[in-house]
DNA sequence: ACAATAAAGTTGCAAATGCAACATAAAATT
DNA sequence: AATTTTATGTTGCATTTGCAACTTTATTGT
């Protein structure tokens, strides 16, 4: 699956693929479209700015994860879009045509279909994990549990902060000051040590 | 779709229709089984408990909603099990069956086949919702985000809560006393007018 | 119908979080 | 290399939220 995004993606009429680069936008969501988007390289956030200014990392996309209006219902007026964290390159399709059998009947929808629904639940299984996180009820276990995600992912005490901490509070969805604060207690009391984006787990 | 798991549901031999009564326990997600549930009848949570005693209710699950633990990655050691709500019926089957095919090749699995990425994908959006609503930073936000969620979907400005007040902090993430206190705010300002469980938007 | 249990509603106080305003360090741009 | 921009780190203070402990009102079970 890996290689297949880009070895056959550019071979059906149905669909297109863009590049962006490092800060634009590559769509934004407003209405309850059928688009349907794979990131085939590069980065990307999907961001929400609330009324109050607040911005808010609401999910943070890697190479092969998909996005798009589809996924989405626009209950409240808070704009939504997806921002190039890096150089991307992003396929889009209408989601109909991933649905149903493509005119041309080409490889890329046939393979695709077959794994569609491996593909989506392994966003809810992403999904799942964030709102795991953002239940707990202290900032202190948002941070603990970001962490132990990351540990666990990369099967080492040490990790690496995909993004900047400004970008961090923004997806634990607090504020920056405070979450600084914690980081801090959470050194001194010894739970982590870190060196620049680079956390090491103790054992406490 | 709607009336198909009642139909069809018992007519194969590799899945399992069990009933549960008001209360009992559902199912425990211990481990990356190839658990995939439909909630055939009733309703449900996805109930988790931390280690200060907070429940948390991170998912609520009615009619044909799917669950299980193919949905979920277990990185915390915190217990998420799921709880029969009412009376509910629910089919059991595991995940691998219902990707590949069945070996009896019964109608069942081949229109569960066909419509599961639609399944899942509903999962997402509803799970995205639920992100949009955890994301909000203060409990007043929360609850008037929820408020218009339910009014969106039931096309009024008066809405029914489907739990109790209690329930819906610990499905907000929040202490039940503040919320408690928020919405009374909320009433005394004119924003919403509540009666029971019926709550009113005003258009403030 | 009564008792028992659970939910709703309230409050004072403590703790956590958010806000604003900085200083300093690092990264990006010209 | 100098300048601008962005990120990190910190702090005092205000506000929000959580906690604990109640009372009152519903709901459930016998």
């Amino acid at each position: 699956m890996d290689q297949f995004f880009h070895e056959f993606g550019s071979q059906c009429r149905n669909l297109q693929k863009k590049t962006f680069s490092k800060g634009e936008n590559i769509t934004t969501y407003i209405a309850k479209r059928n688009q349907f988007c794979i990131l085939i390289k590069g980065e990307a956030d999907l961001i929400r700015y609330d009324l109050n200014g607040n911005r808010t990392i609401v999910e943070h996309f890697t190479k092969n994860d998909i996005f798009g209006e589809v996924f989405y219902i626009i209950t409240t007026n808070n704009e939504l879009f997806v921002t190039a964290r890096q150089n991307c390159e992003v396929l889009f399709l209408p989601y109909d045509n991933v649905k149903n059998k493509c005119k041309t009947n080409c490889k890329f929808h046939t393979i695709l279909q077959e794994h569609l629904s491996e593909l989506i639940l392994d966003k809810v299984t992403i999904l799942n994990t964030r709102v795991e996180l953002l239940t707990k009820r202290s900032i202190r276990d948002k941070l603990l549990g970001y962490f132990t995600i990351l540990s666990t992912r990369s099967f080492s005490r040490v990790i690496t902060l995909p993004f900047s901490l400004t970008d961090l509070a923004d997806y634990l969805s607090v504020d920056r000051s405070a979450m600084m604060r914690e980081m801090k207690s959470l050194r001194e009391e010894g739970f982590i040590q870190k060196n620049g984006n680079k956390i090491t787990l103790l054992s406490h």
